[in-house]
DNA sequence: TGCTCGACCGACATCGTTGTCGGCGGCAAT
DNA sequence: ATTGCCGCCGACAACGATGTCGGTCGAGCA
């Protein structure tokens, strides 16, 4: 392990730094102005195929590459686009993340991506440095805060999208899961498996996603006639020692829960960890797939989102709107998935 | 499902693009040069507290935000650096690109990330759009294939840093995991258990890390005094059908194995899955850690790398060049680590 | 008083590219 | 022969920032 830290210096020794090649330099070396290794390099007509070759052949001798902040300050676009997560290692949203590139790789365009570990600040810093970047476009998934210092912005003309969870203070694009829905087909998967009591651990209400998932909750029990009774509900943030407490507080009401929905990845990872969890032999659906959930001891099954449609569509629209497309802020809702997982 | 939401677009179609303010205007509205703009923009010396508190307040007013274009134009330097990856929706390297963003943003850097799909003409696609973007460095994972075509940028002082796996045909820093260590310590562990016979499914030897990590398990029997037999090396791309013929094929031989060990995430995923394992009753250690890991039917034994400790030791190797650290090209090698995961 | 010095500030050139415009030569229509 | 048009091409300005350099002003010193 190397992990010399040494004091900056100012310049000097090995800066042999060679310069770069610029189009100046293709057009004296093939014979032409530099406004014509322009319209070579960008593909433009007008331009003969003898000088063509000719510039090419240039090019490739000088190993000639196109810089792209000079274009860019000239055009005011710079073929990249912006990626805000909460945290790019957190496996929904890398798969957001890889669908983003895929639809940017398709549009030839780059893409920053950035972890605002759902802090307001550090967001809203991130956005700005990449909006001083003049990337063409933007997604966010917001932290669940005042995003209003986006308006000029958006009204500059600078596409934006928010995925995951809908912006506050802002009407925008948006594109979310049908976490509503979701929540409450699962619900109703334990519901027709005859429970009837069914334990509830999951995100504060805050959370946009939490909201609306309990809401699926709800309406799978209204539907199904079964009160809704906050004695077996656990709202808060996910950490193994509050779902231990919320398992023993649901085992122990005047009628046990039999049934357990965990409303979001990290608090299904809590309670599958729950030491008393496993003893308890509550029937288990929790939202939010993972690799291995079909190889758990036992087989968990899920309401899955789609990371990657989400990603795509997202992208999509900024592309969309990139190429002048107008209208009204959109909505788009992705379909979950209910994946039944059997005992093994 | 798109729906609309109420508000229309603040501007029509979006034709209506509003001029962005620039250092000019900023300069005419607080009465000064645009040089005293930009030396309180970059918080330079010899600027008087009044004038600079005037030029904050229309840079406020204005809502001016430096184009980073024209600066990088001017300077040589982006205060951008690229990483490219396999995949950034696979754990492992969406950590490394966490870690790596975490350095980036300690040093005011923004970070582009891409993925090459391991494929050689999209990688050098990639990099070379990342060049052309003057990013100040570049990580790497490398496809198994020539990066000689990065020597010209080296040389012309770009610091990049090669992760996960060495490049070939080129001599950079790099930072690896400790393959062949680990590999040996698992298969250790199996000896100790008292296995003789183990089976060994993983990459083909023309990944570095394949071979890396079969080589370490040979070292292992080597020191244990067990003859190698190929006959239960199973190497090649990971399929559960591939990783169901070699289990079927460990037990059918002269002496079965006892045990098994699987060299990277997607063999033993595919391992797992495959159906005769569970039935095998094979003892078994697998290299690279998964979230639940724990939670099988039966809890993994793995050699676990740290992919935020490489990102990071990448990170900072590309920001030590950048600062003009001299010297040979460097190799990182990082500890991998046994973690034991008993019956439950 | 005269001179130096340093803090403060702005005009100007410059980075590398692309948009504008005008020149040139050839060809078809008049 | 003249006109007009079109394809090809390059000079030049502009994008928005920063480095250079020189100017102004007040303080300090002989």
């Amino acid at each position: 392990m190397v992990d010399q830290v040494r004091e900056p210096r100012a310049d000097g020794a090995q800066s042999a730094r060679v310069a770069r090649a610029t189009m100046k330099d293709v057009a004296a070396l093939a014979g032409v102005g530099i406004k014509t290794v322009s319209r070579v390099v960008n593909g433009e007509r007008h331009v003969s195929e003898d000088t063509r070759v000719a510039v090419e052949r240039a090019i490739a001798q000088l190993r000639f590459q196109r810089n792209a902040s000079a274009a860019s300050l000239r055009q005011g676009q710079s073929a990249t686009i912006g990626l805000i997560v909460e945290d790019i290692s957190e496996p929904t949203q890398s798969s957001i993340a890889r669908a983003v590139e895929r639809v940017a790789l398709d549009e030839g365009t780059l893409l920053f991506t950035a972890s605002s570990s759902d802090d307001p600040d550090r967001e809203r810093a991130m956005t700005l440095s990449l909006i001083s970047r003049r990337v063409d476009g933007l997604i966010v998934i917001p932290s669940p805060f005042d995003h209003g210092f986006l308006q000029p912005e958006m009204t500059a003309g600078l596409p934006i999208v928010f995925a995951d969870r809908p912006p506050i203070g802002l009407t925008a694009d948006t594109v979310l899961a049908d976490n509503r829905g979701g929540a409450q087909t699962g619900t109703a998967h334990l519901i027709e498996a005859g429970h009837r009591r069914i334990a509830f651990i999951g995100d504060p209400e805050s959370v946009h996603t939490g909201a609306e998932r309990l809401a699926g909750y709800r309406d799978a029990l209204a539907d199904a006639g079964i009160p809704y009774d906050p004695k077996v509900v656990f709202l808060g943030a996910p950490s193994i020692e509050r779902s231990e407490a919320a398992i023993a507080a649901a085992l122990d009401v005047d009628v046990p829960a039999t049934a357990l929905f965990t409303g979001n990845s990290l608090n299904t990872l809590a309670t599958l960890r729950a030491p008393s969890f496993e003893r308890s032999a509550l029937d288990h659906v929790a939202f939010d797939d993972f690799e291995l959930a079909d190889l758990l001891w036992r087989p968990l099954t899920v309401v899955a989102q789609d990371p990657s449609a989400m990603g795509e569509a997202a992208a999509r629209l900024v592309f969309d709107r990139l190429r002048g497309e107008p209208g009204a802020a959109r909505r788009v809702t992705l379909p979950t998935r209910l994946i039944v997982r059997n005992h093994r």
